[in-house]
DNA sequence: GTGTTTATTGAGACGAAGTATCAGTTAGTT
DNA sequence: AACTAACTGATACTTCGTCTCAATAAACAC
């Protein structure tokens, strides 16, 4: 889990400056629990604009500062992260997230350049359930 | 892959009407070859509006009629669908789109309820590459 | 420190995607 | 024919993200 300075100095490094705003967005990020959208950002700044704190989480995002985390709705939220190529478990009930650091689909990635004509370059998976406390709390649903 | 009346019926008998509008949009959807977006739907249909296209669209989601496709941009397409459950193969180059009838996870899906505590209830597994064409056609760029 | 260069900023316009509202219409039923 | 609940579509609205562009401020050289 880098540090803010960590984080601006590798940015300086690659040729991205230092400046006020970046850093305010960082630091609000790195303040951040769980998953969080952009907008929670957005709020939690108080000069940085809006198009900076895009800016700013596109370049975190090519670091792996954070990561990309799809909620079943659809939405699109951020998490830090300290490891790299990895997938999510997401509870559906309290929104918890547990990284799966095993890439599950690793393995099949030869078998499909096998068995299909297709370079396989990426692919984006993520699990959906309901985690050990929210089960004990409303047993009443259990996945089929 | 089912026929427009075919479809109208089974909405019938879940307590759905059969209206113009509906058949027109589904008739829009029917035509369609490979994926595509909402939008595409709007434009092709005269009078339907738009509310009317995403409710009905949402209902050939329900029914399995159609399965969605998330691109690697993060947009969602929709695409024509005659089997179940399954995953997606995306040429990032021409768009084409192969479907992956075994689900690669489901052996994972065991593995997890028994590592974690999570009740696992769905996924979202997509794969993006380049096809067969697209390689011939272009072979400098090769996947890592 | 001063000046130059170039990346960066942020306000705001813009566009796409999807939802909410609601008065008017229509399908299915009696 | 009458009734009623489902449906429709125009429109307003929200959210997410991009684009533009004049103003600003790093980094660097002198
Ligand atoms: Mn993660
Ligand atoms: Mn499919
Ligand atoms: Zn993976
Ligand atoms: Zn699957």
């Amino acid at each position: 889990m880098p540090k803010l300075e960590e984080i601006v100095q590798q940015l300086e490094e690659t040729g991205y400056r230092n400046t006020a705003s970046r850093r305010e967005v960082i630091a609000a990020v790195l303040s951040q629990r769980g998953h969080f959208a952009i907008d929670d950002i957005c709020q939690q700044v108080r000069w940085a604009g809006r198009a900076t704190v895009f800016r700013t989480m596109k370049l975190l995002q090519d670091t792996s500062v954070v990561c990309r985390v799809l909620l079943e709705n659809g939405n699109l939220h951020y998490r830090l992260s300290s490891i790299g190529h990895h997938h999510h478990l997401v509870c559906v009930e309290c929104g918890g997230v547990q990284d799966m650091e095993d890439c599950v689909v690793a393995e099949m990635l030869t078998r499909l350049a096998n068995q299909t004509s297709y370079a396989i370059e990426g692919h984006w998976l993520e699990f959906y359930g309901r985690c050990g406390d929210c089960r004990v709390a409303k047993p009443e649903l259990q996945a089929v």
